[in-house]
RNA sequence: GGAUCUGUAGCUCAAUUGGAUAGAGCACUUGGCUUCGAACCAAGGGGUCGGGGGUUCGAGUCCCUCCAGAUCCGCCA
């Protein structure tokens, strides 16, 4: 509940005036704020009209809380002094000298420190993960985004490859969610790729039925390996394969039957994978799905005159774009058919974009891949945005969330097929194992169930974290060291830091849903200050990371805020005699709480109560 | 051959997308537990941001060029 801050008693002695300003709470999002202010001070000016920015952002902490760049860059156009620009602005900004202090520093930054009252004032008006929620919510209100992620092909196991779509998708769906967004997760499998007719080829001739009873998915990627050797060594093999697509794609029965096996097994392998990421997909529309929707988008790319025949084949040239031009030196058209009149992903992604647009009336669409797939979204959002302005379909954003790979020693990709990769259940199962052998070393006491229950958390989310933290664009060499550290910016620190907040409570046996901080009052000493500054930039963190896809922003703010109280905690004793110092003191507790469980949560870890 | 991405401390990575003196962790050195959990904290050394040139008040970030690696380039997705 959100009501009137408490600030009021040390406002008595200020104006009136300043009095009714102050029942305002300061927004959840302090820079929006003080965007705001600044720009009616530049309308003021008549700077607007010229395309003046405030570019309010988070400033390095010696400088201040927050400042703005804008006078900067606006002075060079307009050919004024800069410095002489931002002090006009900071003149007509007198109201907010309340909150903050304001100072002008080198060529023309304007910056902005909390007062003690004003980081209290915001402490006191967001005081619950649900507060968080309402703060943030406004955003993406009735907007429905569409995420596709983890998408794996079926009759194969996930390896560490996959981690990455999974992990960063999840992600970035709830930050979308937080936001406001209704959120459509679609795992986007490949069940319908020319890989079905060896498989069906090797099925019906060496099948090992005991090996499918054991670990059915083991014994599909060993049928798999079979076919594709058999096909390699013998060309009559390859064609008796080809006839099993065939046969499959016209519908054949007994083909349909392996093929929706093959899938189902699959599909409750992978389920076990997503449950221990905390993963839950709202659909699973694969390749299959659009099988029949494909002609739709051969006859409209045809009519508007988007695509053309070329060697048999359909295709799409983009000439306005060097890359995607007929008259490149080596033309890279996009293949909607293939010669043979077969139809490829080109046509099927064509489809499902269309599908998502229509029935889900998506606002945006977000689809997790890594980097080599990077030309082909280029070329499919050039076509569909062609497309659908051809066809005056409402056109949705379009993000590719892209990542970089997972490489071995060598540098290289890995590859499903290379064998000998990392599978993901073996990874997860290792991080549990090396996470037990911490936990009992570090709290031999707790009894050995709740010991593997952390342990399962602590080695879950250390996985999850070794692929949050870091910017996704780059690529990175496995190694068990890194996927597993549990020191410095990971999982485990992160983690710890919630539990020493939660045992402080149960040290005082005060609930943490009820924290009696109603009397706090404002920070004093340098560490208490220091972490409730960074507090107030929790929104500022979330909308960067929600509005540049990069949960790692998150990450790193978590990270610092975790350093921020661990400072705090060294320094400043919370259960103390002194009521006073007590009750503001745990008002920082709580709050860091809150926004660490809300930030962690966000990423898709799961936290704990003790460790 | 063309295109895209990457290159930051010995190692692994950041840097709010053009902002102020480039920051963390690991490793190394030093100090801190009979005091709310030391999976922690405080402090120290360590950098021609791959090389060179350019754009401007200001460049790790943008442009050009060279070097190194990865990836893609009409029918596997």
């Amino acid at each position: 509940m959100r009501g009137p801050r408490p600030r009021a008693k040390i406002l008595l002695a200020q104006s009136q005036a300043q009095f009714l300003n102050q029942w305002m709470p300061l927004p959840f999002n302090v820079a929006t704020h003080l965007d705001t202010a600044i720009r009616a001070a530049a309308k003021a000016l008549g700077l607007t009209d010229q395309g003046f920015e405030s570019e309010v952002r988070v400033a390095d902490p010696a400088n201040g809380d927050f400042q703005a760049n804008g006078a900067l860059a606006f002075a060079k156009r307009a050919k004024q002094n800069p410095r002489a620009l931002a002090q006009q602005i900071v003149d007509l900004l007198g109201a907010l000298q309340t909150d903050f202090d304001l100072t002008l520093a080198g060529p023309g930054f304007i910056n902005f420190r909390l007062k003690p009252a004003a980081l209290l004032g915001w402490l006191q008006a967001y005081g619950s993960a649900q507060d968080l929620q309402n703060g943030a919510a406004s955003a993406r209100q009735g907007q429905t985004w569409i995420v596709d992620y983890s998408s794996p092909n079926t009759a194969k196991q996930m390896h560490v490859g996959h981690l990455r779509s999974a992990v960063i998708g999840e992600a970035i769906c709830r930050l979308l969610a937080f936001s406001g967004a209704k959120v459509i997760r679609d795992n986007h499998i490949g069940d319908w790729g020319t890989q079905f007719g060896k498989l069906i080829w090797a099925h019906k001739r060496h099948l090992d039925p005991a090996a499918l009873a054991t670990d059915p998915l083991e014994e599909f990627e060993r049928l798999y390996k079979v076919g594709n050797t058999a096909a390699d060594a013998d060309p009559s093999v390859l064609e008796e394969a080809r006839h099993e697509l065939v046969r499959l794609q016209d519908g054949d029965s007994t083909n349909l039957e392996i093929w929706k096996e093959i899938n189902d097994v699959s599909l409750a392998a992978f389920q076990q994978i997503y449950d221990q990421l905390g993963i839950k997909f709202d659909v699973t529309l694969g390749e299959s799905f659009y099988n029949d929707k494909v002609p739709r988008v051969y006859r409209e790319l045809s009519e508007s005159g988007l695509a053309e025949e070329s060697g048999g084949a359909l295709v799409v040239f983009h000439d306005e774009h060097p890359r995607f031009s007929r008259n490149a030196e080596r033309p890279n058209p996009f293949m909607v058919r293939k010669g043979d009149g077969a139809s490829g992903y080109a046509s099927t992604d064509l489809a499902t974009a269309l599908y998502r647009a229509e029935n889900f009336h998506a606002h945006g669409i977000v689809i997790v891949t890594d980097f080599r797939q990077t030309d082909h979204f280029e070329q499919l959002f050039l076509t569909v945005k062609k497309w659908f302005a051809a066809k005056k379909y409402r056109l949705p954003e379009l993000h590719h969330v892209i990542f970089g790979a997972v490489t071995g020693d060598d540098g290289k990709a890995l590859r499903t097929r290379d064998g000998g990769t990392i599978k993901l259940k073996e990874l997860l199962g290792e991080a549990e194992e090396r996470a037990y052998a911490l936990v009992t070393e570090k709290t031999p006491d707790l009894p050995e169930a709740e010991r593997r229950t952390i342990a399962r958390t602590i080695g879950i989310s250390s996985v999850q974290y070794a692929d949050l933290s870091q910017n996704r664009s780059s690529n990175y060499v496995f190694s068990w060291e890194k996927m597993l550290s549990f020191e410095g910016n990971t999982a485990p620190y992160l983690l710890y830091a919630v539990t020493r907040v939660r045992s402080i409570f149960r040290k005082a046996s005060l609930n943490p849903a009820e924290p009696p901080v109603g009397s706090a009052t404002a920070p004093e000493s340098l560490q208490e200050i220091s972490l409730a500054r960074k507090l107030v930039k929790f929104p500022d963190a979330i909308q960067l990371a929600t509005n540049t896809l990069r949960p790692h922003f998150l990450g790193l703010y978590l990270y610092e805020l975790a350093g921020e109280f661990s400072g705090f905690y060294a320094a400043d004793k919370v259960i103390v005699d002194d009521a006073a110092v007590r009750a503001r003191r745990l008002l920082l507790c709580h709050r860091t709480l809150i926004v660490l469980e809300t930030g962690l949560h966000l990423l898709g870890l799961r936290t704990l109560e003790r460790m």
